[in-house]
DNA sequence: GCAAAGTAGTTCGATGTCAAACTAAATGTC
DNA sequence: GACATTTAGTTTGACATCGAACTACTTTGC
């Protein structure tokens, strides 16, 4: 199955189709907040794609860029607990420990049991991990840079408006019911 | 996939908080385009999570609801073939080989051998499949609208101009001969 | 015609995530 | 102080996705 293929269409023209089907079956409903909604996730998708293989270079995942550069960002002697990156990366801890394990044996991170909390541990980068991720939040920072080139700075300024706003419609959505931090 | 999103503080304020202390440490780079794309990914989260709860009710996941959807779309005795829907819903064939699998055990869609062709095999949706497609995609044009709900005209629409050229930049970026996503 | 190459779809193995069960230690209650 | 409860983190099991290998069939090229 060639690749080529799956290009002819591209990203864009899929959710236009998309939306074009829907509505002639369902002429009732109104696609329009869909389309959108499509395109964010596109857009999503394609920044984690563009990200994928310059980091990959690196040695790490993207999943793994996450907890690296919470640590990176805390300052040069931060140490967290595993559940302090666990809510700020937004991972369960049952995932946050397989990614500690990697990054620890990439010698990018080591952890030390907290002197203060029999249970706890802390997590601290390395002088190799500081390398890493500093080099890869270029590369991240660059390729976002990219996909927002040649716009209007006042669509952009809107654009981050709307996108305020709608965030703050999913926190109400998600209900008053979450964790407190 | 998972995502609560209500488990998490206020989405928003955990980006803040990312951008002020990259900000901090790394004060040569400029992180107001990482805000943005920081803030677009967790409305794709947002708008997963959300989607998932009254989905799961209807038996379905999103993932299922995706094919099934590609299904409805395209009319009441339309047959597609499964690499037309992995195409549509851009996962892999051996993706969606499980997906398949699990609607047709549900009794949603049926795949039949291809007359034309002996590999091939057409898949279709059942009335089944139909009543809880319908069903669901009310629930999913509830859900995106919610989130859009209370937006000034006119920055909607320089939201989704933005949104295409950023498109359009990541389909560049992905190049002409690739299968980025 | 027939062998070689390509295509359709599934299966398998590796990876990554989450939820739930678990161990260990701290805290709260009486 | 003893015991139940809560919290920190890991381990385990289920599940979804992908890439690669595989089977079966079709198309191409000579």
């Amino acid at each position: 199955m060639g690749d080529d293929v799956r290009e002819q269409v591209s990203m864009n023209s899929t959710v236009g189709e998309t939306v074009a089907t829907w509505t002639a079956e369902r002429p009732d409903l109104d696609f329009a907040t869909m389309e959108t909604m499509l395109r964010i996730g596109l857009l999503t998708r394609a920044n984690s794609a563009a990200s994928r293989e310059p980091l990959e270079a690196l040695g790490i995942s993207l999943s793994e860029f996450d907890v690296l550069a919470t640590l990176r960002r805390h300052g040069t002697r931060a140490v967290l607990s595993p559940t302090q990156i666990a809510r700020v990366a937004m991972v369960r801890p049952s995932g946050l420990s397989h990614r500690l394990g990697k990054l620890e044996s990439a010698g990018l991170i080591e952890r030390v049991p907290d002197p203060d909390d029999g249970r706890g541990l802390l997590v601290r980068i390395t002088a190799k991990g500081r390398r890493v991720a500093d080099r890869a939040v270029e590369i991240i920072v660059e390729g976002h840079d990219a996909l927002f080139a040649g716009l209007d700075p006042r669509d952009l300024a809107a654009f981050r408006r709307v996108l305020e706003t709608v965030l703050d419609n999913a926190d109400r959505a998600a209900g008053p019911d979450r964790d407190s931090l």
